[in-house]
DNA sequence: GGCACGGCGATTGCATGCAATTTCTCGAAG
DNA sequence: CTTCGAGAAATTGCATGCAATCGCCGTGCC
């Protein structure tokens, strides 16, 4: 082979291949069950088998891809039980994340918050989907965040991101922004009141109306998503 | 190199080499910051450094160590605060599995987890902290299969064999062994009566008061262990 | 005496090579 | 027509080799 990096930010070459391919499995470009073959990636990114080995390892350890030994990688494939499990896990998670939140948020966070999302209702009016998934991302980026456990913010970006590929068509239910907004409108009342029993709840609710929402596209259709890395999800 | 693996059982040699090196750090036998010389490492096992990268990576993505680029692996060192945050996020976890277990377990794993628990209380009677580190153990281990989640219980386990270095030497503490019966107690009884909420809450306080406890010897001392694989923790 | 700089040793990062296992292909027998 | 099996091709797993980077240490300069 030959050349240089062609593609990504910088880092080692196997941080470039665990995003590279951790991206395309997130995003849906590469689809469960899809085999990765070694000798292909590592053509494809124009690097040694080697770090794509590494990369295919690591992402393994996440749960991102199995490994069959001597078989070969292949996408994550998650049942239809692991799935809700995911999901369930999903709920706990922002339940805690809006718990803590309620009651740990700094002024300044809390502030943050709600200017933001008062902000995402102008996209509700204008039924702007795809500038309201950013918002929505954020606002629960802050929720986790405002948690202030570190920990608990891993598991939940890790859990989020492998729930990513089965919550990508969700919008498509008619009504369910204003309804998603409604839902972050109870999650931010509660932390604003410090009531972190109410926000925990309210998260949890809303999750979970979002996974129904979600496995509903989760069974059949996979979606086949660009490459490039976009702000996955929506709730 | 020559010859055939000479240690532990099957799997891949990668495999292999992320469950020693995992187990000595778990146990306590690798100490938080010890550089991870490839190297070494390689010799010391008696493989080419091509795994013993591969384990370290993997290692790394798991949290168990710390990858500086070109500058070597070293332990995870883990802050006070990430600590803190693992032992809050462990209560969380383990009140989740504790209330689903509440909800959710078959009327057999009811009754073993019963008379498991009942059986351990010979072992308070006696003073026998090494058997009731295992009845313990298994205790726990209990309540996070009887969630019925997969992914609570990866996350569960995942965090509670990071903690495990932490937790050694907590059965010092006088009185111990029966306070920790007794707080079991209380959630084997709200799991009897299928009353999630107060199992959940009695496992998140059982397990705060491990984790002060703990905390207490995770400052200074860190316990240099053997090298075997021994059934981590108590609580 | 302290600090900057440059060469040297040690270590990591990646590429390549080879052996082992698996899968594919094709043919023959039932 | 299906099933089984032997051989070949492809793919994985690990070892080794080489270049690049980092840290160390000694030297010279301020």
């Amino acid at each position: 082979m030959s050349g240089k990096r062609s593609l990504i930010r910088s880092g080692t070459t196997v941080d470039q291949m665990v995003r590279a391919i951790g991206d395309r499995i997130v995003t849906g470009f590469l689809r469960p069950g899809e085999k990765l073959d070694e000798t292909s990636l590592a053509a494809r990114f124009d690097v040694s088998r080697t770090p794509v080995r590494e990369a295919l390892g690591q992402l393994s350890a996440m749960g991102l891809v199995e490994r069959r030994p001597n078989r070969g990688a292949i996408v994550a494939v998650v049942t239809q039980e692991h799935l809700a499990s995911m999901f369930e896990s999903m709920a706990e998670l922002e339940a805690i994340c809006a718990r803590f939140s309620a009651e740990r948020m700094t002024s300044s966070e809390r502030r943050a918050l709600e200017v933001e999302h008062q902000a995402s209702a102008r996209m509700v009016r204008l039924g702007a989907e795809e500038d309201y998934e950013y918002f929505n991302t954020e606002f629960h980026s802050r929720l986790y965040r405002g948690a202030h456990n570190a920990h608990i913010y891993e598991m939940t970006v890790m859990t989020r991101s492998r729930l990513a590929p089965f919550r990508r068509a969700q919008f498509m239910l008619p009504g369910r922004l204003a309804k998603s907004w409604q839902e972050h409108d109870a999650i931010v009342t509660a932390i604003m009141r410090g009531d972190g029993v109410t926000a925990g709840n309210s998260a949890k609710d809303h999750v979970s109306i979002v996974s129904k929402a979600s496995s509903v596209f989760a069974l059949g259709e996979q979606p086949k998503g660009t490459s490039t890395t976009m702000p996955v999800t929506a709730g």
